[in-house]
Formats: C-alpha cells, structure tokens, sequence
DNA sequence: TTAATTGCAAATCCTTTGCAGATTC
DNA sequence: GAATCTGCAAAGGATTTGCAATTAA
C-alpha cells in the first residue's frame, strides 16, 4: 500500500524540456510556471502553459530543482546547486535585501545528518520592519 | 507617489474578528483560511469566508500574524511568538521531522539587526532525502 | 450619523486534467 | 508501433472584489 515512487522509467529530452532547463538556467532566482513560460515566449520558443507546469513538478519530484512558493502564491522553482542566498524583505513596504548566510547552510546540514536526511535543501526567509518604516509615526 | 501605509487608523473588535483571534489562538500550527473558516464553523461561529481571508490579512500586514505558504499553495497563518520550530521534509514520502534551532534563531536575529531591520521573524524550511527512502533501489 | 465591516456571489488567478494528435525510442 | 509527450481548452480550487446591508464608534 506504499506508493513512494511513481515516476515514468523514461525522461525524454524534448525540445520543450531543455528549453525550460536552459530558462532555470538562464533565471538567478527562483521563477513561477508563468514566468518561464513567459520567458520562453519571448525567447521564440513555444511551449505550452501546461507543459511548463508538468515539467516543472516533474523535475521537482525528481529532486531536479528546488521549490518554493513567492509571496504571490505562486509556486516558484530554480534548479539545484545555484548559488545560495536568502532574502529579508520588509513587512511594510517590500524592501528586499539579499543575504548570503553560510552559517545556515552549514545548520541546515548538520540537522539532516542528525537525523539520516541527505541531500538537504533549503529555503529561508526572514521579514521584519526596516528602519525607514519603523521610523514612520504610523508605525 | 509612496504609498507605504494604507492601514486604517482604526481597527475595531469585532465579532468576526474576535472570533479569528481565538481560532488562531488555538491552533497549534500554520493554518490556512479556510481551516480556520471550518474550524470556526464548527465552534457554532457563523463567519463568512471572505471576511476570514480579509481580516487575516489585515493581521499579516500589520504584523500581528506570521504568513507562509504550505505545500498545497494555500496561504497558512500563525499567531506570532508561538512556541517556534521548523521542518524538515522527505521530498519523497513526505515524512516531517520537527525541527527547533535556537542558532537560526539567534542567526536571523543578528542579520535583521545587521541591516536595521527590527521585529524579524523567519520561516524555514529544510527538503531532503530520508534515510528509508535514499535505501530505496529506485532512488 | 459616519466610517468601518460583513456576507454573498461573481470574478480572478494559478494550477491541473482530459483528450486527440505529434514525437521519441 | 508503443509509450511518452504536447497543446488546447475546460475544470478545479484558492483568493479577491463589488456592492448593499449591518454594525461599531
């Protein structure tokens, strides 16, 4: 009754699909579905809406590419090994700074030793009240 | 041309509102509108879903509520200051392991103070391979 | 009384699915 | 030729919005 794996033996390398690992690629950040479809509409390719969607999860639940979902609700992915960051965006007005925090990446990674994950990924995401907005008399 | 705060300057108490205060109070975890919608019916609360949607955001704008997204893509909502942990999640049988760090605690705190950032709080989340699974012959 | 709040239903937006035709092996 | 993939359009599900009625201050 264990249903752990149901991925097709086969993953053929179709045009769509390299267009869109080459669009994950091509992105520094995690992108939306949308986004890549738009992204690949505007490169020339033509790929359909709904093969973008499939490939996508496709690639996630084959560990491919990393998943998160932005702020929007949108899912977003970006493929594995990009080079990490993390963000810290105000709560009130959206500002967003970058972060590069090895420390994380090194907890992260002893957490999964601890308790038999490998392959730990990770997502983080701090929100706060910058100083502008916390100088604000509304605030 | 800065539209920064466009926060009523009142807020009243109502019914509604008190009433998703409480469920909110009450449950443990991340829950999404709808959970609360349902719970709230349940307790007799008669609520209508799109004022629950509403005043849980007028609560994440203001702060008084930690946003995040679950893996379905549905909106999830946590009072604040609840007793904090992660978790870590097989990205194949979905298995979660509650997580609860102090050093990323201490860790977003200092990179909010390090960019002037006050009253930060933080998601995380870890994806990896469990142990049962990374055995599996198809892995 | 006025401004905020609510409920309902309609409207949006993102994502998934059914299915016939095209494609890869 | 068989198993996969694609595209399109329809279907689903979550969230938002318009608007008239209701309620708190």
């Amino acid at each position: 009754m264990s249903e752990i794996d149901e991925r097709p033996s086969t993953l053929r390398p179709t045009r769509q699909r390299l267009a869109i690992t080459d669009a994950l690629r091509a992105g520094v950040d995690f992108q939306s579905a949308q986004e890549i479809h738009d992204s690949l509409r505007h490169a020339g390719e033509k790929v359909g809406l709904a093969t973008v969607y499939r490939t996508l999860q496709a690639m996630a639940d084959a560990g491919d590419v990393d998943v998160r979902h932005n702020p929007a609700g949108e899912t977003t992915y970006r493929r594995c090994s990009t080079s990490h960051h993390h963000h810290l965006v105000c709560r009130s007005c959206g500002r967003t700074v970058e972060i590069t925090g090895s420390a994380v990446e090194k907890w992260a990674h002893s957490i999964g030793d601890e308790h038999g994950f490998i392959d730990v990924s990770h997502t983080v995401e701090l929100v706060g009240l910058c100083a502008e907005c916390a100088a604000l008399p509304a605030n």
